[in-house]
DNA sequence: CTATATTTTCAGTAATTACTGAAAATTCAA
DNA sequence: TTGAATTTTCAGTAATTACTGAAAATATAG
């Protein structure tokens, strides 16, 4: 490997935390080279840089083609294919996000909802069943949450998150204002 | 598996889940198990279940605490240990991320802490160091945002998570309010 | 077309991870 | 204490997953 140690560190961090989540530890190492490079990146050098042979890497990019986690342009004269991250953290963890909801989390409200549909024989699975209804709501709720926060302008987003538990605040502003404007003193609501 | 068919469905998928991120199978169909389980399960009745060995479900057990997941409690006039799953799904998931957190993003976040420190010596470097930097804040900003949101009374969470992309609505609001209180007429702010 | 460059596939192998049974350690009732 | 019940450990093995090199497929310049 011949990069640099602040690029080989986070290279080898990336490779170990990417085999954490189920991510493949190559494929990991392979994206987090793309994300530091500054320029694209063609297979041989992949490969050359972090000692791979070409057919993994070649299988590496495929993975992560699927998971639309990269970018490909071509060079002019040159015939091979060029790799890159996108310049927008917060896009790639948005595309992350949003190809394991289809992979992992649908298949899973599926099912649970499948399970819903079943008659209970006995009260063991009446109550498995009262149980993945539980878990069926949390997940439906969190999802169709992280959906629309998805769609909210980076700009947004970000004062949303800066403001943390001070959303309360707001939440309790909000039943304010709903009870004045159901007719009461319009000063509770500045103050 | 001497499980009733709905039942056994969970508890496959949830396994099948688990290996996709980053969790053992079994661990994750043990879990499964206590999870719709009706009362709490000894690691004899567990390796029943699913056909495991004994020991298997002593270090699938062993995994499970590891992480907080389980209860363990014990049963009059019965030595044996009995494993329970919380009866809050939300307590639950809150407890796999915070793990999740102290595993794996406080060291990525100490990682490219350290990265940022060092002195780049040209400009391959120079960048890498700044697209560490962008994963870091971004890295850094969620994780903040996650711990405030966990404090949340379930009760708040869920108002808020209801509300989903109508949080914009409330920003609005808040902004409207704030030149309310800068000085302006309080009408527009009830409207 | 043809020759060459490039990428993909895949069977074989290596490496890793998971699982088991037997033995050791621990716990606790008597 | 002792010894039966229970849990844990761990070396060996099985199963899975990852990786490679060689060959096949594809693409494109001339």
């Amino acid at each position: 490997m011949n990069l640099s140690p602040l690029a080989q560190d986070f290279v080898l961090h990336f490779g170990e935390m990417g085999s954490r989540w189920g991510i493949n530890r190559t494929v990991g190492q392979i994206y987090a080279l793309l994300y530091v490079s500054q320029k694209p990146l063609n297979a041989d050098e992949i490969a050359e840089a972090l000692a791979f042979s070409r057919s993994n890497v070649s299988m590496g990019l495929k993975e992560l083609e699927s998971w639309r986690l990269t970018k490909l342009q071509h060079l002019p004269n040159d015939r091979r294919e060029y790799f890159s991250a996108p310049d927008d953290v917060w896009a790639i963890f948005r595309t992350l996000a949003e190809e394991r909801r289809k992979r992992e989390i649908d298949p899973t409200l599926s099912m649970l909802r499948g399970a819903m549909l079943v008659t209970p024989t006995n009260e063991e699975d009446r109550h498995a069943q009262a149980r993945m209804k539980q878990m069926h709501d949390l997940i439906e709720m969190a999802t169709m949450w992280f959906n629309d926060v998805q769609r909210l302008e980076p700009e947004t987003l970000k004062q949303l998150m800066g403001m943390g538990a001070k959303v309360t605040k707001l939440l309790e502003m909000k039943d304010k204002l709903k009870v004045v404007t159901g007719g009461k003193k319009t000063r509770d609501a500045a103050a």
